[in-house]
DNA sequence: TTGTACGCGTTATCAA
DNA sequence: TTGATAACGCGTACAA
């Protein structure tokens, strides 16, 4: 069924010739082998989908000409009968970001495994297109939605919304600062805790931290790790040490001038994140080149690039984004799956842990 | 209309109350606002639609309380009526190369702006897995079909068949061996032509060629290039300085291998693309450090990654694949809205032309 | 063993 | 100005 098969296609597709592009012939429908073989719909239908109760010559033609006329069973058809579209929309800020491609390949195998489809959008951190999304997705009606929150986002309104609507929504590595959502994320506190004892037990007694966005609540968590340690191992904590980032490689360049103006700067960061602490690095390569081998780094996020890099953080907390993704989406897809959404329902939370990862 | 609306909403859910799940109601519809303000559903819907032929109050009602009750159109069913799901897939082989993030970047944008969805889904290399994903997309009637092929993609035969049932396929990136595709790519050979020429002019006159998969036409077209770049400059071109690899780090670190074990190893090599050239300065630094500066690398792709690292390409072609990803989506959607797609139509082809960076 | 009828949410057409 | 009806592709309960 090679080559000759599409010519025919091709004449098929001729003689219901429809002028109006928009309703165009997009595909061979039951409808159509139906009338070819002079039999009702529903035969047909059975025939393909193995109804017992077709006698086998039937089913035989039936397959016959689906095959030869390359039949494909519209799903969204299918989809539509039952009231749901098996697509989940994923949002995310930026593709760009190696943690998220990897937690959207972890999720896409759980969905793939259930037969559902994802669609992906990103926010760019941007609340108001982030906004713009939800609604395009549940206009499509996607059966959930899966979200890491753009950093500036406040009014949760949206999500409520959905959510009150019957779309499930699962936050995941970002959750909101309000309370009452289900999400799925990294144990951040514990994280934090460990990359900075990790720098206190290589010696180092000053160790200033490069914090997240001030809008997102996981920077606090991470915060809150630091500072434990810190209580933990009796070393002061102090908040100019502390300076608050927004991702962007000027405000580290920034708070790195001003960690280095201090009369005794640290000598090691924790940082938000390895994105941020290359940035930091790049500073100190451009204006404190000296100390380049005498600060340390340690963050989250061990990223695949880093192999490649010369300087490069001590240490890096692996977030095990794939696994998030692969809980996130399965974690959703039992929301979906649960008999009455309409009934109260605690509010679910999964942890991930994160191990530190020492390099070289 | 906040919280209050809400606990309505509840209610009206548990007003229908059906058990079976998939079965369960999921969004208020025009059915259910023409019940509540007795009159027809296409009343409403025309409403909803300002259409001018229904009266001022009437529209008032109708969108108060398609407002209060939150009603979301649904998209699908829209659609489904159209015969288009104004759904595009898109298929590549990996979404942790920033290179093809950055094509999905432009495609969205582009589809954005036609109010057309994107369903992204990763080969990870795998024609079989390919194969599914083309077939699932069909099934869910995406109205045509963005696609980086694998790298050891042979038979055509599962997209010949998608263009000849009227979906149309764009090829980006990575073309098919085989000629009679759209495509959209990089002007591949001047590209890989001024890289060369770069490294000649730089001094070297023992120039090797870190190859792409021999079963990727790009890498014969680079391979051009880089010939073309020898020939120029009365350099003689030598089969034993190129040597193909798989993109894997073993396969480059073997080359590397065999390169450096020569009587006169190359002094600056034109490899493929960047991550290839990051694994060869790997194998360098592993084991030749002290060659690392005496040789230079340049290759496709300009990523962002490589501003943190130390060792890096002296020149990277900056392949544009935001811009590619756009003028792909554009050329799908033109031909999407194409009249008579059945008609003979010559095979469509647009190149991105390359731009050389030098580094530092 | 096969066919008929219906419904999913929406819009377009035609009738009232 | 509004309403009734058909149609899109499919599955299924029920009738023949």
């Amino acid at each position: 069924m090679q080559g000759g098969t599409f010519l025919f296609q091709l004449r098929y597709f001729c003689m219901n010739n429809r002028q109006n592009k928009f309703q165009m012939k997009r595909g061979v429908t039951l409808k159509d082998i139906a009338q070819k073989l002079n039999m009702s719909v529903s035969t047909v239908s059975k025939s393909l989908s193995n109804d017992p109760s077709i006698s086998p010559p039937t089913k035989a033609r039936v397959k016959k000409l689906a095959d030869e006329w390359n039949y494909i069973p519209n799903e969204a058809a299918r989809h539509f009968k039952l009231n749901r579209t098996y697509t989940i929309g994923l949002i995310i800020p930026n593709l760009m970001d190696q943690y998220y491609a990897l937690a959207i390949n972890g999720a896409e195998k759980v969905a793939g495994q259930h037969q559902y489809n994802v669609i992906i959008s990103q926010s760019h951190e941007d609340p108001e297109r982030e906004d713009k999304i939800v609604d395009l997705m549940l206009r499509n009606r996607v059966d959930g939605l899966l979200v890491a929150i753009s950093k500036n986002r406040e009014d949760m309104s949206v999500f409520k919304k959905t959510t009150y609507t019957g779309i499930p929504v699962i936050f995941f590595a970002r959750p909101p600062k309000e309370d009452g959502f289900d999400a799925v994320i990294s144990d951040n506190e514990h994280g934090a805790f460990k990359a900075t004892e990790f720098l206190i037990k290589k010696g180092h007694k000053r160790i200033g931290h490069i914090m997240g966005p001030e809008s997102m609540s996981v920077s606090y968590t991470r915060m809150e790790g630091y500072r434990r340690a810190l209580d933990k191992y009796k070393l002061p904590y102090n908040s100019a040490l502390v300076k608050s980032v927004d991702f962007t490689q000027e405000a580290t360049f920034s708070a790195m001038r001003r960690f280095m103006k201090m009369v005794t700067p640290p000598t090691a960061f924790f940082a938000f994140k390895n994105y941020i602490a290359l940035d930091a690095i790049e500073y100190l390569k451009r204006k404190h080149p000296a100390m380049l081998r005498k600060i340390d780094f340690a963050g989250f996020g061990n990223l695949p690039l880093l192999q490649y890099l010369d300087h490069k953080p001590v240490a890096s907390i692996e977030e095990s984004s794939y696994e998030m993704g692969e809980e996130a989406a399965r974690l959703l897809l039992r929301t979906i799956h649960e008999e009455a959404p309409e009934e109260g329902r605690p509010v679910q939370h999964i942890q991930i842990s994160c191990r530190l990862l020492a390099h070289k």
